[in-house]
DNA sequence: ATTTTTATTGACTGATTGGGCGGTTCTCAC
DNA sequence: GTGAGAACCGCCCAATCAGTCAATAAAAAT
């Protein structure tokens, strides 16, 4: 059985009785407790369900899709790399830090790891970031900012428009940008390959780079003339 | 049973009777006495409810509902009245229309009501409520109100915290209705037993109520001498 | 077709959590 | 006051959970 199918079913399920436990589904799917809760985990990081000691209910109140949209599967898509990253660069702000978080899949994995240490001030453009930091128990302040919500289903929509949130989202960055004090971009060895990294960042703007491998040598030229501190992610340290 | 189902039934409890003690719990729950103290301690830290020797009673102090941040919970409840409600209010409005949602249980149900529509323009200050109908694929415009985002799970805060963040969401619901031309309320029939609901607006400013229940006679009285239409909602109908 | 990268899984580890037990201290009613 | 019951405290155990590991399966790249 695909772990997706897996996964659906689980929603299915939830969807009828409401509630499970790790043990049921475990003996239904003939897999291992562990698989189970890694899939109730991943359900539950996107609101889909809500984990509890030794099972999960449905969380159909927030009225998330059923199924796992796209965004959630590229979301899980270099996972480790992405805590790696995510993780280290947590570590670079002192409790108590004001800082911008930009929308991205990396992103939330950072807010994650952030919303593991305490007394943050985040400012961010992003619902799903300010919600992850904001239900974290460690007493962070969290602004969002307004603006349109891009529509993740929106089917109707041809290139053009998109194209145009695409522009609209860029400038809003750049924005963010112009206030900030000092950058720090995450990317992983993946996303450095193609220039489009530093399309919204001008490269001497930036202050540091975390990322999960050493970049390549006309990269590593470029990022040293403009100064900027690369730092590497170990991913197997915390 | 679970212990989150616990709490729950613990606080529906509070909600009915108003007061309830240790043993008395201890024996429906078949749990020690400890376990459920160690429940009511919590839910006495959370504001929930205010302990006493050898019980607790439920905490309501002005206004306040008995559970703000139990959202989930909260939107549980009274589930069949509410989607009626909110069916019926989602009908009222003309595609294309533009509007503002407030945040609330009631208001995401109707979020949900309104997504299956098509071509609305919806401001509001609930990313819940942005994220349903952003994700719909029915074509709306979605703007989401910056500001600080409410912490749904900070421990800390004590009823005076609670009581003060309650104080300013009704502010900020009073600055959107001065905006409003036309005011909907929706409300179930226990809300409308309470006179909470008109403490933000006015009700002269009401221009359609959507509920489930004739409303009792003086407040109907008071209902159409301010010319407000009650629009009732009847459970069975689409 | 073969090699490299990525994704998934089950097992293992230490850390948390839920719940229970018993003793001490505190409350309240008499 | 005084005493019975209740709250509080530290300690216990069992179950669960998060995190890491290596092995495998699948997919992508060459």
């Amino acid at each position: 059985m695909k772990p997706a199918a897996r996964r659906d079913e689980i929603l299915g399920l939830l969807d009828e009785i409401g509630e499970v436990t790790v043990d049921e589904l475990a003996v239904r799917f003939g897999a291992s407790r562990e698989t189970v809760r890694r899939d109730l985990s991943r359900l539950d990081a996107f609101g889909h369900i809500r984990k509890f000691h030794g099972g999960a209910r449905a969380a159909r109140p927030n009225g998330v899709p059923l199924r796992e949209t796209a965004f959630d599967t590229r979301m899980n898509e270099r996972r480790t790399e992405k805590n790696a990253i995510a993780r280290r660069a947590a570590d670079l702000f002192p409790e108590n830090s004001v800082m911008f978080i930009d929308t991205g899949s990396t992103t939330i994995a950072f807010a994650q790891a952030l919303s593991k240490r305490r007394g943050m001030t985040v400012i961010t453009n992003s619902p799903q970031i300010a919600g992850i930091l904001s239900q974290a128990k460690t007493n962070h302040h969290v602004y969002l900012v307004g603006g349109e919500v891009a529509a993740e289903g929106r089917e109707t929509l041809g290139a053009m428009a998109i194209a145009q949130i695409a522009q609209f989202k860029t400038e809003m960055a750049r924005a963010m940008i112009e206030q900030a004090q000092s950058i720090t971009v995450l990317a992983d060895h993946q996303k450095l390959g193609r220039p489009a990294v530093f399309q919204v960042a001008e490269l001497a703007k930036v202050a540091r780079l975390v990322t999960d491998r050493q970049p390549g040598p006309e990269m590593s030229d470029a990022l040293s003339a403009a100064g900027v501190e690369v730092v590497l992610a170990d991913q197997g340290q915390s």
